[in-house]
DNA sequence: TCTGGGGTCCTAGGACCC
DNA sequence: TCTGGGGTCCTAGGACCC
């Protein structure tokens, strides 16, 4: 916790709603919700008027449908919403360099960071105001409501107070009083589970957290999550601003209509998940060691499946394959026939790919393969020896283990190419022959 | 036909290593 | 034969957030 009112706290109303309004006249002054609009959609986002009708995120469609039937329901327009949040996330930085965005619509602001004279609360709530002033001009009309206090935790409980297009300074040294009359559900991390193993010991409020000592908290909740109640009972919080965080996994996810039963079809729809993971970790520069799938069935019922391999990959094909294999792996050993709701492909263990491989180059002279015919009998994939060649091109086995093998491609024309890695019994990866030469 | 999609973090057990 | 202890990696599941 600082000693002045340094983080803000800015959080965009009614975000995704709000920008259909304003880009569609028509719907202004009425209830518009967005959102999955299919048989198993949820509302994403709903305007004040249909939340006058009950309507909230979270919901499912057919849930709102049936409390506000007259809304207008959209699926949604990504590029006008992240348009708008650049717009907003670029007002913040000419306020500070140090700018942390949550989502599309919410950020915290590190005032210290900023060029103020001073960080007494008349200054900050003067800049408040003038920032939803031109977020207001910037984005056509979009209102935002702030808060700024101590610490991110206090910011974000004060940017709540007063929504929508409100503002909220809390004077340092009133943080705990601030806390204590509220639910525990405030603090960022207690949801409904955590909230009813409180209620059943008698902790409602921030008040009554404060009087839980340290090791009761960590006997009910854990360790990671009793030390941080703790803490947070007394609005004491020294999480800082971040800027810049790294990804830690790329994955993309389906929730079907009706459920799927055909495993053909699954394993249509990972092949095409795996592509656009591969696509979107080219884009960013990305590669990752764990494949992973999620398997949602008919009973909600969640499953995920996992399998690291030696290096990261990036490749679609590799992706796609591993996840073929732990579909089949899980199909073998789980009764799937009641129907799958959800499909999913992920990627983690990130590493920057390019500079993994300038590092390999730097670091390890790669020796010139002896090119040699494996013996039919040899088991297995042998690192340094063992050429292959699949659609990339020949390469060498530059480790095994675990039922993958990683090969490092190589062309004559372009020198050392990428790492990529393969189950060991991939029918795709073939040894090398030496030609034969016929003689002279 | 209750219950999205894209993420993060934590816990817990087993393998493996020194 | 009554067999420690810590650290790291991997896997699976769950809570939570926007």
């Amino acid at each position: 916790m600082r000693v002045h009112a340094s983080v803000l706290h800015l959080d965009l109303d009614a975000f995704f709603a709000s920008v259909e309004q304003r880009d569609k006249p028509s719907l202004r002054g009425k209830p518009v919700v967005v959102g999955g609009v299919g048989g198993r959609g949820v509302v994403s986002t709903a305007s004040y008027e249909a939340r006058r009708f009950g309507v909230r995120s979270a919901m499912s469609t057919r849930e709102a449908r049936s409390r506000c039937p007259h809304a207008a329901y959209l699926g949604g327009r990504f590029h006008a919403y992240r348009a708008a949040s650049e717009i907003v996330m670029g007002l913040l930085r000419e306020v500070s360099p140090l700018v942390e965005p949550l989502s599309l619509d919410e950020a915290f602001v590190d005032l210290a960071a900023g060029g103020l004279p001073d960080l007494e609360v008349p200054t900050v709530t003067e800049l408040a105001e003038e920032l939803r002033a031109r977020v207001a001009e910037a984005t056509g009309g979009l209102t935002a409501s702030v808060g700024v206090a101590s610490s991110k935790f206090v910011a974000k409980v004060a940017s709540d107070l007063d929504k929508p297009d409100g503002l909220v300074v809390v004077p340092p040294g009133t943080e705990a009083d601030l806390l204590r009359p509220m639910r525990v559900t405030v603090i960022p991390g207690v949801g409904p589970a955590t909230a009813e193993r409180l209620r059943r010991a008698g902790i409602h409020t921030v008040a009554d957290l404060e009087a839980v000592s340290l090791e009761e908290l960590v006997r009910l909740v854990g360790r990671a999550q009793g030390t941080g109640l703790f803490a947070l009972a007394r609005a004491d919080d020294d999480r800082p601003v971040v800027a810049e965080r790294e990804a830690k996994s790329v994955s993309v996810e389906g929730t079907y209509d009706t459920d799927l039963t055909d495993l053909g079809l699954m394993e249509q729809i990972l092949t095409r998940q795996g592509r656009d993971v591969a696509g979107r970790l080219r884009r960013h520069g990305l590669s990752g060691r764990t494949v992973t799938i999620k398997v949602r069935l008919h009973d909600f019922t969640t499953l995920n499946r996992s399998s690291t391999l030696p290096s990261p990959t990036d490749s679609p094909a590799t992706i796609t394959r591993l996840a073929k294999a732990l579909l089949s792996e899980l199909a073998a050993s789980t009764d799937l026939s009641g129907g799958v709701r959800l499909l999913g492909v992920g990627v983690s263990g990130l590493a920057d790919w390019i500079q993994e491989d300038l590092f390999g180059e730097a670091e390890e002279e790669v020796p010139e393969p002896e090119i040699e015919t494996v013996p039919e009998t040899r088991r297995g994939w042998v690192p340094g020896m063992d050429v292959v060649h699949d659609t990339h091109g020949r390469g060498w086995v530059w480790g095994s283990g675990r039922g993958v093998v990683t090969v490092r491609f190589e062309t004559a024309e372009t020198g050392p190419g990428p790492v990529r890695s393969f189950p060991t019994d991939d029918p795709a990866l073939h040894r090398w022959e030496p030609p034969v030469t016929e003689p002279a």
